[in-house]
DNA sequence: AGAAAGCCTCGGCCGC
DNA sequence: TGCGGCCGAGGCTTTC
């Protein structure tokens, strides 16, 4: 599921263990892969007190009196507070979700817990995790952050390989680049140093629209460009077949009118 | 059967 | 010719 928009909505239920203390945590071996030892999680929290949350791109932050923890969700992992089984069923009911799918979490001294629920086991926990890797959130790009990640040195990437680009801009995934240049109307292809100034101006102007629209909207997954995002769709806006290529190592569909 | 809303590593290629 | 950086391909993992 999670692309920066649901990693904010994560952020804001985490908002909710703000204040307390962690009893406990535990990582099985995939969601601590990132760690120096499976057990590296439950020693590192162990004690600390949540002070605040916050976010980089797709990475969730936890800021606590002592380290500050990070959690990435990969591409199914889903965060869950007072939601544990143990604690009441209520998420484990109408919901697709099973224990079984629990890689990880932490427990708080006022007993509710937060979960890492994660099928695909992409999802990790990370202690001091470093930003310095990671561009500038998407959700607050300026225009001067948007020309520093088109700015390329010859011809560059393909335009959706750089917005996928974590180091570029934090937080775009791949329902969202798509969303985007559809929007703007520009073929994924196209080289970023070769954009045009008026594509610039275009694709700066629709990125942040596409993140306000889709957050109002309330998921990546509600896009415009959604329902042309089979194979032999035809575009919603202009009725063209769809093509469908792997740029930037991702599935992409686009219209060959109105993305030139 | 094959693709899937992420990320990491590896290897090839290009330019200094 | 050698090296580093950039970029694309492939792998991981499980599910529907």
């Amino acid at each position: 599921m999670p692309e920066i928009l649901e990693v904010e909505s994560y952020r804001q239920l985490a908002d909710r263990v703000v204040g307390a203390t962690i009893v406990r945590g535990w990582a099985d071996a995939y969601s601590a892969k990132k760690l120096t030892s499976v057990g590296a999680w439950a020693r590192a929290v162990k004690g600390l007190t949540v002070t605040g949350t916050g976010r980089r791109g797709k990475l969730l932050l936890l800021d606590t009196d002592g380290v500050r923890l990070g959690v990435r969700f990969g591409m199914t992992g889903v965060l869950l507070i007072d939601g544990d089984a143990g604690i009441d069923g209520l998420f484990y009911g109408p919901h697709d979700f099973r224990s079984d799918w629990i890689r990880g979490g932490l427990a708080f001294d006022d007993g509710r817990k937060l979960i890492l629920h994660d099928p695909r086991r992409m999802g990790r926990f990370e202690i001091a995790p470093d930003l310095s890797e990671l561009g500038p959130d998407a959700l607050t790009l300026t225009r001067m952050q948007f020309d520093e990640l088109v700015h390329t040195r010859g011809d560059g990437p393909a335009i959706k390989a750089r917005l996928l680009d974590q180091s570029s801009v934090a937080g775009v995934g791949n329902l969202l680049a798509d969303e985007m240049l559809y929007r703007a109307g520009i073929d994924p292809r196209t080289p970023t140093g070769l954009l045009s100034i008026e594509q610039r101006a275009a694709l700066y102007k629709t990125f942040t629209q596409t993140m306000r629209t889709l957050q109002r909207r309330g998921g990546s997954h509600l896009g415009d460009h959604m329902e042309a995002r089979f194979p032999g769709a035809f575009c919603p806006r202009d009725g063209a077949s769809m093509l469908v290529a792997t740029i930037g190592g991702r599935t992409t569909y686009w219209c060959p009118k109105h993305q030139s």
